[in-house]
DNA sequence: ATAAAAACCGACCGATCATTCGGTTGGCTA
DNA sequence: TAGCCAACCGAATGATCGGTCGGTTTTTAT
């Protein structure tokens, strides 16, 4: 692997393990093998870095859901929101590292002064809220959902599916065994009450 | 004040504005007014400090919602939720720097190391959910809440609450309209539909 | 084969950091 | 009034930090 790529790599978990000013160039020198020079070589200096840093969180995130959107098939605009909210569990997994990036307060911070930060924030946040509010709208035309505000649940949803995965990495509780209820909890704030007594009766 | 007081109270809005690390000791001098020797005359270095001051972050939320529960009376479980939830928001906005740090990570990694530090965090954890699970204890006495499990139940609500706190404080989205639309999602996931299909017929 | 460019190196720099320490002050007690 | 102790001061210290720079090696293009 380049150096360049075993920088951003080794820099991805440190920043996000450790935060942005608890990460020395040095440390980050040592455990990636390169001197402190090449990594000035290819990042102008260490807020460089974790813009570079912050783009492949951005693009990666991005295409996954992306990708989810285009393959995946469901049948009614609940089972979409069900479908996006086990799949961001699961890439939590998958991408543990991004997420928990996007989970400290420095990029937040750094996207106070810097616009090219906030962008990225912003275009990683508007994506997840629009496919949230996608399926809700889907599920609003076929029925199988109702909710007042489409996009004030959007975005009360996303807080819960969040919540819930930083309760685990806070690793004050097992939040591990909450997936049942938390699939539960989705149905009961989206779905259409009225269709479901229909079916049942 | 008393210099030791001053100390705290500044430290505790540097610390969880601008967290442990990008806080530095000449700042907290400047700041305060105190001399460099007079905040180590006070706390034994920069780790006590923080310690002392999520002692009160703890001392602090802990009498609050105790305080709450003592005076507060509700016609039933569900409401009781309801009012807990409506009293973190409010609380969330008066200690707005005291749930700040509490939504920091550096507390979180040095509770993996100190037990000390764990112990302020749990117990501030455990008064949260055990507040909650109560509200649904006894909404599942009397018939206003029906929930599969109370305590995972506890922390997807809190997940969801702290969630939308989160939002607010990143400051991408204006979060603060979402109070009607979160507490709705909360009785959906809490009621017991039965009784309310009772009430209306 | 050769020259230009890109990647890489590590000693070095000034700034900043948490912490120390010898000394001063002011209020309380005996 | 004498003596004591906690509160307070600020210059000094050594370590560490992000970042620089002149030079070497490797890759690429012709």
């Amino acid at each position: 692997m380049s150096k360049r790529n075993a920088i951003l790599e080794t820099a991805t978990r440190l920043f996000s393990r450790n935060g942005f000013k608890q990460t020395s160039m040095s440390e980050l020198s040592r455990m990636t093998g390169a001197a402190g020079g090449t990594i000035f070589h290819h990042f102008k200096n260490k807020e460089d870095l974790f813009l570079n840093i912050l783009k492949d969180v951005q693009d990666t995130i991005l295409s996954a859901f992306r990708q989810h959107k285009e393959t995946a098939r469901y049948e009614n605009g609940l089972e979409m929101v069900e479908g996006v909210v086990t799949f961001y569990l699961h890439l939590t997994g998958v991408l543990e590292d991004q997420f928990l990036l996007l989970h400290r307060h420095y990029p937040y911070q750094m996207a106070e002064t810097n616009t090219v930060c906030r962008s990225y924030l912003e275009s990683v946040y508007n994506c997840l809220l629009d496919i949230f509010e996608e399926g809700i709208f889907i599920g609003i035309e076929d029925g199988s959902v109702k909710v007042e505000s489409p996009r004030n649940t959007a975005m009360v949803l996303f807080a819960m599916v969040d919540g819930v995965v930083r309760l685990n990495t806070y690793n004050l509780y097992h939040a591990g065994s909450l997936y049942h209820d938390l699939m539960a909890s989705c149905r009961k704030i989206l779905a259409n009450e009225n269709q479901r007594r229909l079916i049942n009766e």
